[in-house]
DNA sequence: CCAGACGTTGTT
DNA sequence: GTCTGG
DNA sequence: CCAGACGTTGTT
DNA sequence: GTCTGG
């Protein structure tokens, strides 16, 4: 699952945003009033990447999926990650997944172990090995009533690394397959499930952080460093 | 036909 | 909007 | 994801 | 137990 991530340094992601593109994208980058920080959780407005037309624009939505046809935002609050297995099967996402993919940049994230028959819970914090950021695979929407742009975060089964920890995480897409991720004239979707795979666990450091990062008021350093 | 749901995870 | 259940 | 609330009336 | 807020 993934359900808090940190994004203290959104540098090296819109650096690299910049280059990526051959042409001035500036004017397509507001993020302004992204939520930056070591732990944010759902119903923040993340910054998320996605294309028209092979237009970026890069812009917070909030965490949580509230699909074009609800009649209730809250619907959002359950709507925090999308399984991948079933994306073209549930009403509420599999039109996002055809037409509104995104890409979330995280410089890292958090999963929580839990041992049977005790309330006891151990946070990793997870991060790539050799890179500063990771992008994590999700879709967006607009709720048309109050023109809200929200997001969802794929999950997909745990590679081995993370397995000790929880049983699902995040599907991570490499940079260079940012492009067909994001093309919104892809509609037919077969193409794009050999995306939907667990990251190679050699792309990934893990390791124990303190419980102090589980109450989401806390926000600093403290919440990745290593126990 | 209308009404009601539309989700994931983990645990039982 | 679209599907499921009654 | 976790933490914290979960209620109404009337009075200050 | 379940929902809301962060």
């Amino acid at each position: 699952m993934c359900g808090r991530i940190d994004f203290h340094d959104p540098k090296p992601f819109l650096e690299d945003m910049q280059k990526y593109y051959d042409w001035d994208i500036s004017d397509y980058i507001r993020y302004e009033t992204a939520a930056t920080g070591y732990n944010i959780p759902p119903s923040s407005d993340i910054l998320t990447w996605h294309e028209h037309h092979h237009i970026p624009l890069i812009e917070p939505m909030h965490w949580g999926l509230i699909p074009f046809w609800a009649k209730d935002p809250a619907i959002g609050n359950r709507m925090i990650n999308a399984k991948s297995e079933t994306l073209t099967q549930k009403p509420a996402f599999r039109t996002a997944f055809r037409h509104r993919r995104c890409l979330i940049p995280v410089n890292g994230f958090y999963e929580w172990q839990k041992f049977p028959g005790t309330k006891q819970k151990q946070p990793y914090y997870i991060k790539a090995k050799e890179k500063p950021y990771l992008l994590l695979a999700g879709l967006w929407d607009r709720w048309e009533k109050e023109n809200i742009k929200s997001c969802t975060i794929i999950t997909t089964d745990a590679n081995e690394a993370l397995k000790p920890i929880h049983n699902r995480m995040p599907v991570i897409i490499p940079p260079e397959e940012a492009r067909l991720w994001l093309d919104d004239e892809i509609t037919q979707t077969d193409i794009l499930t050999p995306l939907l795979k667990p990251i190679s666990p050699e792309a990934l450091e893990i390791y124990p952080v303190s419980e102090y990062v589980n109450s989401p008021v806390h926000n600093d350093r403290n919440c990745i460093e290593r126990v």
